[in-house]
Order: C-alpha cells, then structure tokens, then sequence
DNA sequence: AGCACGCCGACT
DNA sequence: GTCGGCGTGCTC
C-alpha cells in the first residue's frame, strides 16, 4: 500500500528584492513560523525566515529544495512578524528586504552558532595597586584609560573605543598581567551620579504630564509632549521608564542620532543604575548589537534606548514607546525599506495597546496637527525659567555691503563673549571657503562636469570639490573661458568665516567644525573634548553642531544668513528651518549663564522670523497649517514619490512617462503630477526625475501603489534604477 | 541583491 | 580565433 506522504511546507522570506515567500520542504525538526533557516537560494545558502506554515506548494515538487538547518534563535514573536509585513506593504518594500531591515547582522550568517560573550574589563586586586604614576608622563593613552579603569567601575569594548583605538590591544595586555579581570556580561551597571541622581521635585507640568501618561499604561495612547531644550522632558521620560520598569514593563525610547545615545545612556545609567539598559544603533559591533537585541527579545533588558532602527527589535514586555525629537529627519530611513520609526512606533502602539509619547520642541506639522484635532493627547511644558532662557535677536543685514559677512552687531557680541571668557558658535550650513568661484571678465563659474552642481572652492589644498559626487579638481589659475586671471570666490563657506573671525579676533581660539574638519576617526570626539575644556573660544560650524551637544560655557549662538529656505521650492523648508533655529538657539545659555540668539537675515520681518522672535512655534505651526490646509498639502493629504535615475536622460524621462501614464489606476482618487527633475538633476552622471503621486485618502492612495508598483517592476527598458517612497519627507 | 547565461568589441 | 563587457532573467 502507498502510504501518502505528507509533506509540510515552510515559506520562507529571503533577502532579495522580489515580492513573494520561497518554498522549501522540510525534513527533521519542523521549522515554526517566525524561525530563522538557512536555505539553499540559487547557488548560495542563506538565512531566512519562516513566514508560514503550508501543506502544499504551488512550485513543482521537483523543484523544492530542503530547509537546511534551524538558527539556534528564538522565533521572531507574531506582532514583530506582523510589524514587518505591515511595513513591506505600506512602504512598498519586498518582504525579504523588510524582514531583514529587522535583524541584527550577525542573525543572518549562515554560521550563526549562538550569542556571543560581551566583554567587560574590571580593575583586579593587582590592578588597583598599580599606581597611574608608573606610566611615563608621555603614555598618555595608558595613563587616560587606566584612569578610566579606576573610575568606572566596568569599561565595555564601546568605552574603550571612544578613550582610543588602540585601547583594546592595550587591555589585552594588561588581562594577561593579571592587572584587569575580563568579564562577560550584558548589563554594565552605572556609576552612580550623585547630581543628576537627586531626586528633583517635579513642577506641576511635569507631574500632570506623567500622570496623564502612566494613566494609560496597558492601552494605546497616543501623546504629544510638546517642550523646548531644558523643559524637562528627559525627566519625564525618565519617571516614566522607571514607572513601567516597576509593573516589568519595557520601554523603548528612540532618539535621532547615535551620538546623542552614549550621552544619554550615560545619563540614564547614572540614574538608575540597576535598571538593565542596553543600546541599539548602527555604530555598534556586529555582536555587541546582536547581544543587545538578544538581550531586548528576551525581555531581560528593561529599557531599549536607540536610533530609528531600534522599532524592529522584539519587546515580549513592551509597556511604553518614547519617541524624542519626534520632528527630526532621520527617523525616517531614506533607501532600502523607507520607514518612519516615528509612524512605525505609533502602529507598534496600537498594535500593542501600550502608550506612546512623541517628544518635541517644535513637533513636525503632521504630529502638531494629530495633536489639534484631538487624534494625540497634547502635554505642553512651559519654557525654561526666564532666567536662563536664550534671548533671541534678528541682525538687519539689509544694506550691508555683501563681502561683509558677519555684521558689526555680531562682530562686537562676538568680541564682547570672548572678553566675558565665554564661548560663541557661528553657524552656517555651507562648508568650504566660497561656494561660487567665478571669473571677474566673462562671468564664467565652476561646474561639476558630472553633476548639475556648483564646485566649491576648498582652501588648504587649494581645490574645487562638488559636494554632491566628491570629484575634486585643482583651483584654475585662469578663466578656462577667456583666460582671464581675476577669479574670485563669492559667497560664505565655513572656512572662510574662520579665517575671517581669526583676524578679527587674533587672541581667540578659533575652531571649526564641518564633515571636512571632523572626517578624521575620533576628530570629533577630541574636538568636544577640547570644547568642554575650555580650549576653544569661538565655534564655527555647520548643522552637525545644531543637535543635542552641551557645552555649558556656550553662551552666544549666531545664524549666518538662513533665509535660504524662506523661499525655498520645498513646502517643508519653512517648518524645518524655524526647527533647526530652535534647535541651535536650545544650544545657548544652558547652566548657569544667560545665553543670546544673533540671526543675521535680509527679511526681519518675515512672520517665520516674527514668531522666531517671540519663541513661539505654535503660532507659526498654525499659520503653517493654514497654509497647507490651503494649498492642499500633508498631512492635508497623503503623498507618494517615484524616484528614478538613469545615466540616459531620455530613458529616465520614458520610465518617469510610462509611469505617468497609469493614473486611471487612481481612479479618480490619486492624482499622478507630471514628472519634474530632481532638484540636483544630475548627479555622478546619473540623471534624477520624480514623480509624486497624491490622495487624500491614504487607503486609496495604498491601493493605488500596490497596483502601479507591478507595472514599474515589469517594465524592463534601458537602465534605470527607481524606489518608492510613501510619506517622503523631502521632495 | 547575487549569480549565471548570453551575445558583441579589443587582445594574446 | 578567445577574454570579457554588462544586459537579462532567475532564484523555491
């Protein structure tokens, strides 16, 4: 007799860009749906995950091939397997490609063999005797990390990093002298600090704040936490955290930028240092990072604190999300699967019926309006006490001869910081010395050959650099035009302004803070250092001086000319410069000493700036809202944009008309824009065009894509390379 | 994404 | 005559 086989089936996601699950049969042990595999994928093998469990295929028998092995991990729990499909589906993403955004990397080595030990290095008996004296003066590397040994009461392989790179050697060298004991564990406890562990009372604000909040724990509720730099938002988020620690809830706090996550892990642990926190972002080594999310998915780890990649990690006990600085831009992933950890934590809520808080200084427009018409509780915290608050002036430049590019108003405040021993920070988001080089005869300028993009001219070594593809190429000593030889930068770029404010100012140190500056390995963090020591009088820097950074001596902030973005081709531009201002402005003044705001600008009297003046972001959010409620723009309405490029402008511009054409899929409910150029139209040879796809409905506007998608992946003419992004947060 | 198969230019 | 360019198509 022919005893029917029974064959079980596992459809496993892979990671590779086509929309469906593989088949594979299965032998042995039944792999269970959220399980990673190794499968063999063409001629390669490669981790997968279990999607789903079937007793039939419809790929021919012959052709299946068998499950390989199960990774010795736990299975992903149904809500993360859930999270993830949702985000292949709203963001337009193959499953795979969305399924592996999630794991950590050491998950999808076919190798995997299990967690890997984090080290942790601990002074010894004999290692404590040692004094910091036996080093030479001159070990200085030696001398900074033996003290930090003393200090601390564990250093993890990230502390050591940041101390030097040679750090690790060293400490190899000194466990096999028996000076320092290596240890393996997850939780490094804090070092307790005596200033910010005072238990501070809570203001009023902030009490109703967390009540209102904890009062939700155990359901969805959505909260704006609206507050500026030094309100007490970090408090709150802090009471909060301990509060669902304490019922053995997690908390997944997310933050923009990996730099802010040391300082405020830091912080943290000096807090609580028996709460078991671990980190998450990209700057981690492949294992500690596997480590933490294995710590996070075992629900042993209490607080989850981490950048936008941290939504994907599985909490089995997840209480709370915190979403801080919800506005900023880089919470929303820009290639590959382009999700926005802030929406994506807000589904997580839902999904998990536990209360999410957005914090922000200056919500984005989408969250402001969520928060108005009563979808988001709305928490305000008042500013900071007067006294220490930053004072925020605008500088008429109207008038001003254009070489001049700091005002005398700015110069004397500079000066009279510098006199007061304080520090001062010019901001100007353009790097290089001159952004224009141009001929003084005929008017020619520089161009990148391959982008449509001014070349910047870059002293030191004298050269021309397109800010967009990288290619450099040296300073012409005549007008390849007409020859002529009077050829001149025009415009600000950072180096300039630090040449120019160390003439003005010979006796202060000036420093300057830029990519270019800081491109060296530990730059940046040797520069904050000498910032925070006072070795530095005068700051000149672009954006990445804007965020987070506290330099308690910082007390005058100056804008350089922003009005760039008043009149700028992209709606957003307005929103996120009034952020970004507030932002900088946040950087004055903390601590102790009162701090002031100088904006330089053609247009004092735009209501941007008006608003600015009064601190008062509400107000230009309302105008803003108006506006776009006006011109029908988000969150009026939802968006889409096809982005493509291609080396061949006709072939862009055919795939860009061939999508164009299918707006009867909208039917009626999408409309499909013509296609524009990107706002660089080329860049690196590759021409760039968009297409923006828009409805009020955001259901009609998914539909609309899961249908029109199919039809951009079928059509195969010429090469063009293209991706989807759903709620694009730049057009 | 990789990787293989498949048809047209410059080389030992 | 081949080596190799990347165009096209497939991976359960």
């Amino acid at each position: 007799m022919v005893r029917h086989q029974i064959m079980v089936i596992a459809r496993v996601a892979l990671d590779c860009p086509v929309n469906s699950l593989f088949d594979y049969r299965t032998t042995g042990t039944l792999p269970s749906v959220g399980q990673l595999v190794v499968v063999p994928f063409g001629s390669r093998r490669q981790v997968g995950l279990v999607l789903e469990i079937a007793e039939h295929s419809e790929i021919a028998t012959a052709r299946l091939r068998n499950v390989e092995s199960i990774l010795p991990v736990e299975a992903l729990p149904v809500d993360m397997l859930a999270l993830i499909r949702f985000s292949s589906e709203y963001y337009q993403c193959p499953i795979g490609q969305a399924a592996f955004v999630a794991l950590p990397a050491a998950l999808r080595r076919v190798r995997y063999a299990g967690p890997a030990p984090q080290w942790q290095y601990v002074l010894t008996n004999a290692g404590m005797a040692v004094a910091v004296d036996e080093f030479p003066a001159r070990a200085t590397v030696k001398r900074r990390l033996f003290e930090a040994l003393r200090l601390s009461p564990a250093l993890r392989r990230a502390d050591l990093l940041a101390i030097s790179a040679s750090a690790i050697t060293l400490m190899e060298s000194w466990v096999r002298v028996g000076w320092v004991e290596k240890r393996a564990e997850i939780f490094p406890h804090g070092k307790v600090d005596f200033t910010t562990n005072a238990q501070h009372d809570l203001t009023d604000e902030q009490r109703t704040a967390v009540d209102s909040i904890s009062a939700g724990f155990g359901s969805f509720s959505p909260w704006l936490l609206e507050g500026i730099t030094g309100s007490g938002k970090t408090e709150i988020y802090f009471r909060l955290i301990e509060q669902a620690a304490g019922h053995g809830a997690q908390t997944l706090l997310m933050v923009p930028e990996i730099n802010l996550t040391p300082q405020l892990e830091e912080r943290f642990r000096g807090r609580f240092p028996d709460l078991r926190l671990v980190s998450l972002h990209s700057n981690l080594a492949e294992g500690e990072r596997c480590t933490n999310w294995l710590a996070a998915s075992s629900g042993l780890a209490q607080v989850v604190i981490g950048t936008r990649l941290s939504i994907f990690t599985p909490l089995p006990q997840l209480g709370l999300i915190i979403v801080d600085e919800e506005q900023d831009a880089s919470f929303k992933q820009q290639d590959g699967l382009r999700y926005s950890a802030r929406d994506l934590a807000i589904f997580c809520a839902r999904q998990r019926q536990v209360p999410v808080v957005l914090g922000s200084a200056t919500p984005s427009l989408e969250t402001y309006h969520n928060a108005r018409s009563r979808r988001f509780g709305h928490l305000h915290l008042s500013r900071r006490p007067a006294a220490n608050r930053a004072s925020i002036k605008l500088v008429d430049v109207r008038g001003m001869a254009k070489a001049q590019s700091l005002s005398d108003p700015v110069l004397q405040a500079i000066g009279a910081c510098h006199a007061r021993g304080e520090q001062s920070l010019i901001f100007l988001n353009r790097r290089g010395f001159a952004p224009v080089f141009v001929c003084g005869a005929c008017g020619w300028n520089a161009g990148c050959s391959r982008c449509s993009a001014r070349l910047v001219w870059h002293l030191g070594d004298a050269l021309l650099r397109c800010h967009y593809c990288g290619h450099e190429e040296r300073l012409p000593r005549a007008c390849p035009c007409c020859g002529n030889q009077d050829l001149k930068g025009l415009g600000q770029g950072t180096q300039r302004l630090e040449q120019l404010l160390g003439e003005r100012f010979p006796d202060a140190r000036v420093l300057r803070i830029d990519r270019d500056s800081t491109r060296r390995k530990l730059a940046w963090h040797i520069m904050q250092d000498d910032i925070r020591q006072e070795r530095v009088d005068i700051l000149v820097g672009t954006q990445m001086l804007a965020k987070g950074h506290d330099f308690p001596k910082l007390t005058l902030v100056v804008v350089v000319n922003p009005d760039g973005a008043l009149y700028s081709a992209d709606f957003r531009a307005g929103e996120r410069l009034f952020q970004q201002l507030m932002q900088v402005a946040g950087r004055a003044g903390r601590a102790d000493l009162p701090g002031e705001v100088l904006v330089q600008t053609q247009f004092p009297e735009h209501p941007l700036y008006q608003a600015l003046l009064r601190q008062d972001y509400r107000s230009f959010a309302e105008e803003l809202l108006d506006e776009r409620r006006r011109a029908v723009f988000p969150p009026f309405v939802y968006q889409a944009l096809l982005r493509a490029e291609s080396q061949s402008e006709s072939t862009l511009m055919d795939f860009l008309a061939f999508a164009a054409s299918h707006g009867a899929l909208g039917r009626g409910a999408v409309t499909l824009y013509d296609p524009v150029p990107a706002t660089i139209a080329k860049i690196a040879g590759h021409h760039r065009g968009h297409l923006l796809a828009q409805s009020a409905s955001r259901a009609e506007l998914q539909r609309f894509l899961s249908e029109w998608r199919p039809l951009l992946v079928e059509r195969k003419a010429g090469r063009v390379r293209w991706s989807l992004d759903v709620d694009p947060i730049d057009l």
